[in-house]
DNA sequence: TTTTATTGTCTCAATTTATTACAATAATAC
DNA sequence: GTATTATTGTAATAAATTGAGACAATAAAA
């Protein structure tokens, strides 16, 4: 089988997308992994001759989530000589199938843009592309090693996430739209790492006068009911 | 005359470089003029193929403003079909006395990661590349129009300078090694584009712990000299 | 020697943030 | 039913940060 073919793909670059989900109090990254290879990497593809480039990343969200409208933003475009590694592309290719050439594009060097990606955990049932195995959720402390530097991309996006959740209040992006204060606290306390204080916490969301405040959610626990909240206004990192 | 051999060099990547100083109680930006076509645009260039993405950049603004280690600083990507414009390109190469060809990697569709750096005015007298006339200082709120979407890029570079400037106090590096509290005040001011608190500013630069005080300026103007202060650590983007 | 303009620092007020306290429940245990 | 439990929402207070003004200390000029 030949290679897939190069043509209407800009060449050298790629993109790669570190895409954030929330679930058992814990923040996860989608990782896939190459059929009989053994090798993790981050979900990523190419950009189209006459397509925008973020239209790109869209391409491929939607093809990996099912998902149409989700917080995405672009944080960095790594372009090291380092990353290229042939010889795990070969490996890749080979597993799957292709006759490898050793001209082919896809042996190239790839200047890769960097985007993160926030969604609802429980919205995605995550698909492979025809050349991975599997893909699934792991937790940001437990990533398996993985190829052509993506473990800088994920490093370096955890650390915009975090520089980002309080200017922007992105983590509203990782819960259903509608949530508890209680469970929005939690998504900040597993971006940030830490845990923060509840009253000001609590303060510092409502004070930003951009969360609407709906009916009571009977948990069922024996206390109060909280109220549930919803996100007042779209937080798009989209250009 | 045939165009610039692409040989060498990445396809459908460039670069684009925002180089701000601080002069004249003004931020500026270096602005390049094409030969005979009045056409203005940011500096740039292109990758070549075993050279990293920001050693290219380096590369470029060793060339233009000779200076080796400065502040520099990738933000944004921009890949929109829309920033193509062959016919100015074509323009451009023509005005150069080049024969255009229409397969020309030139007039190809590029993706730009941009990059801001920030340099001492004084230290510099820019040197325009072979496809341009001249490259001068504009003041950021004079600016000719620019092609290839430039535009666009010098705004966003200066909302992500204003972004930075608390967080990582990167004005220090529009100014010389050595500065008063006021020449700092003014950079902050020029960048912000508002006024500041003389007592309030003073006390939180102090306050941050990495500014070394000096020896102070007799400047010869009729009042009580200011010390001069330095920054104490490296504080570069660069990666 | 006095005047002028600016600098460095201090004080006090205003604002913001942190911490504690406590009343309001929704279910449970008796 | 009534007390108990585990939260939640909010108010009250303390601590920290920032804003605004005051003032003494000059370096040079008048």
């Amino acid at each position: 089988m030949d290679i897939p073919s190069k043509e209407g793909f800009l060449s050298n670059i790629a993109y790669d997308s570190v895409i954030f989900g929330f679930s058992g109090n814990t923040l996860k990254i989608l990782i896939l992994e190459y059929h009989n290879t053994g090798f993790f990497a981050l979900p990523g593809g190419f950009v189209k001759i006459d397509e925008d480039l973020n239209d790109a990343v869209k391409r491929g969200l939607k093809e990996r989530t099912g998902l149409d409208k989700i917080f995405l933003e672009q944080f960095y475009t790594f372009g090291k000589t380092s990353r290229k590694d042939s010889a795990a592309m070969e490996t890749i290719l080979k597993a799957n199938g292709f006759k490898v050439d050793k001209q082919s594009w896809l042996l190239d060097r790839f200047i890769s843009v960097a985007y993160y990606a926030l969604i609802n955990y429980e919205d995605v049932s995550p698909q492979p592309d025809e050349l991975s195995d599997s893909i699934n959720w792991y937790p940001i402390d437990e990533l398996p090693p993985l190829i052509f530097g993506h473990d800088e991309i994920v490093k370096k996006a955890i650390q915009t996430l975090r520089d980002n959740l309080e200017r922007k209040l992105v983590g509203i992006n990782l819960l259903p739209s509608k949530f508890t204060m209680k469970e929005l606290q939690q998504v900040h306390e597993a971006i940030l790492n830490k845990k923060l204080r509840r009253t000001t916490f609590q303060r510092k969301m409502l004070g930003m006068e951009i969360l609407e405040r709906h009916e009571k959610q009977f948990s069922g626990k024996a206390h109060k009911a909280p109220y549930l909240y919803s996100f007042n206004k779209v937080t798009s990192g989209q250009q």
